[in-house]
DNA sequence: AATTTCAGCGTACACGTGTACACCATTTTA
DNA sequence: TAAAATGGTGTACACGTGTACGCTGAAATT
């Protein structure tokens, strides 16, 4: 039971998942990443593969299912920042810029996948967002007294800004960074202040 | 001079265009095309490829200038309809969704290649949406006497949100479309008020 | 009319791919 | 301790890929 067998496996399981986000980069993406390829990397025969995946969708669904949860992990870090004190938003670029640099080949396939070409993918991808964007719309419910739609409107608008910019911070240089983190910061300020506007004023149109 | 046979020859540039276009769908991505395919669905043998394009990147890069010369075309039209009188927002959201429609994969090739793993196509795309982003902030900047930097994070954030849209708008059925079109006004218009609250705010403190 | 140009074709090649299969060594089970 | 299960290996195969090469017939040029 204590299993010294199925230790070993785990442990070239994750070689395999290592190596598959290794290979990742601005110049391969995981789609035209090959079984062998990762199978040599994590130092196996290309048949061994089998032993621990079907095939390489199977690996890549694991991916994007650990993306999602650091991408989650994340947003507590933020929250625990915040309750510190500080601006809600600033903190939460600043996080999210963080998480870009320090884990840019998960971010990723989470962005290329997200409109790649297995469907299967492009669910899991679709699922792990609005996971990230409910718990948004949670607590920018709570904080700021808001309708449901209102703040769902604004959680999914916020997440697809700061998406994009992760996206467009990957390809980009420490000063440019802090540009893109500024723009961010402006443009869900546009947003935050909108929705409340919006919401006040229909609110008191219908009631 | 008049030329039957370099009459002929765009003749059949443009069948390897189309034929690559018309291969683009949900399950296939331009980089996984391959020139055999292309060539096939073309009618041509493999090698006559080469008569036309360097190699496959040659045309997708063609791919990419025609879909965001589409674009801009589609914003000309958008102004025109906006003239005779209508919301600038819901006619420029109903505009982009009839391109998604009738222009599907050359929406998919620029969603796919913005992020994908060549640097020339990732700047290609990026070069386009700039375009398309550049005369939308023109376009506030007069129709909204914004200044220059408030127009630009407004042309950009509702242009990242639009896209976005746009993305979904692909898998999503009529009622889904209709309610993403529905979505996407109010946050263009989260977005328009929050600009115009604070620029207000900051040039009445700053001027 | 003779010559050159050239779009399109078919063959051929080396290469990388996924994966079926038989085999081995070691752990696990009986 | 004997038998079974299983993670890892190497070989082998068919397949699709890009592309080099030489050829052909028709258009263009001289």
């Amino acid at each position: 039971m204590s299993g010294i067998r199925a230790q070993q496996k785990e442990k070239t399981r994750r070689l395999l998942i290592d190596a598959a986000l290794n290979q990742l980069s601005a110049d391969q993406s995981f789609s035209n990443l090959s079984l062998r390829e990762v199978a040599k990397e994590a130092g196996l025969a290309a048949t061994s593969f089998y032993r621990h995946f079907n095939d390489m969708d199977e690996l890549g669904l694991t991916l994007v299912d650990e993306a999602g949860l650091t991408l989650r992990q994340l947003m507590r870090q933020a929250r625990l920042r915040i309750e510190k004190g500080g601006s809600v938003i600033q903190i939460s670029v600043k996080t999210f810029m963080e998480f870009i640099e320090s884990n840019g080949n998960e971010f990723r396939l989470l962005l290329r996948e997200r409109s790649g070409t297995s469907t299967e993918f492009r669910a899991a991808v679709s699922r792990e967002i609005r996971y990230f964007t409910m718990e948004l719309c949670d607590y920018l419910q709570k904080a700021n007294k808001l309708d449901v739609e209102t703040s769902y409107l604004q959680a999914n608008a916020a997440v697809t800004i700061v998406f994009s910019a992760g996206a467009e911070a990957l390809d980009a240089n420490d000063a440019e960074r802090k540009e893109l983190a500024d723009r961010t910061i402006k443009q869900l300020r546009f947003i935050a202040r909108g929705a409340m506007d919006l919401s006040a004023r229909s609110s008191s149109s219908s009631g």
